[in-house]
DNA sequence: CTTGAAAAATTTAAGAA
DNA sequence: TTCTTAAATTTTTCAAG
């Protein structure tokens, strides 16, 4: 775990959602000279705190797509088996997220396709990717109500 | 729509999972000079078509977590419902993302928490916050084994 | 829509507090 | 850790193709 001050939060929440602004700008922000709020960013990079810069992109202003939300359940619950699949969710590009739940399912997909053609492609590929079963369950995004802008890391590391 | 060209599409790629790259470099990477980049970058911003820039910070290198993924139902199926739970969602800051769906459920929610019992207020705000009926079915994420790093755009764009 | 050059702004390293 | 300073680099504008 590693132990972060005030100033590395501000920064930390600043970058999550403006993470092209300068560092001057930053350093401005957190009330910091620019030499030491660089220095600042590089340490929490290179701590691996702060992992990679991403754009978001408007999808639906550049091309036509679906976006489906998939529940996996296994049936046999083996090691050897999660394995495999969550290797081939990660060699299938139109899945881009995937997360290990406990529960009723034992995996959620987030699966971006060009068109429902290609999503069920991706669909036979990860029913039938091997000989043991699997349920997998479909469910189109009609909207998208709220997205990720960043944590309120001061709640979340605060106490 | 926006029609973009191939240069377009690959800085897109490129700021997709490189946010933070500078200007020059992005312009080598797709052969422009450096001020012809720029002024396409400012284009796809102006355009919408870059809408935000983001950090991706290792959560569990800095504090204790747990990130939930909820489907959820309404009983009723009013337009008046569904915006007032979308408004709830909207003002909720733990709710992270959350996705209308065909099928089953009507929501899918990605919500993080310092701890399960903050988790508990969130759910019992969500439950509670009106007087209509609805299903919350929570599932703990254990691990998330693939991370959103950027949409094939080619795939998605080409035909 | 491009390039290339010049001016403005930013990044980054070094030295001192 | 911080800041200041100064050199290196980058961004940004603009005239011209």
């Amino acid at each position: 775990m590693v132990s972060l001050d005030k100033t590395d939060l501000k920064i930390l929440q600043v970058l999550q959602a403006e993470a092209r602004i300068t560092n001057q700008d930053l350093s401005e922000r957190v009330n910091l000279s620019a030499s030491s709020c660089l220095q600042r960013v590089r340490r929490l990079e290179q701590a691996g705190v702060l992992m990679s810069y991403h754009s978001r992109i408007n999808l639906p202003l550049i091309c036509r797509h679906i976006v489906c939300i998939a529940t996996v359940s296994l049936k046999n619950h083996s090691q050897q088996d999660f394995r495999e699949f969550e290797q081939l969710v990660k060699s299938t590009p139109e899945v881009v997220e995937c997360y290990t739940v406990s529960g009723e399912f034992d995996f959620f997909l987030k699966i971006i396709c060009p068109d429902m053609n290609q999503y069920l492609k991706v669909n036979d590929a990860l029913v039938s990717s091997a000989n043991r079963s699997i349920t997998i369950n479909t469910h189109v995004v009609m909207n998208q109500n709220k997205y990720f802008e960043g944590l309120d890391l001061g709640k979340l590391t605060s106490e």
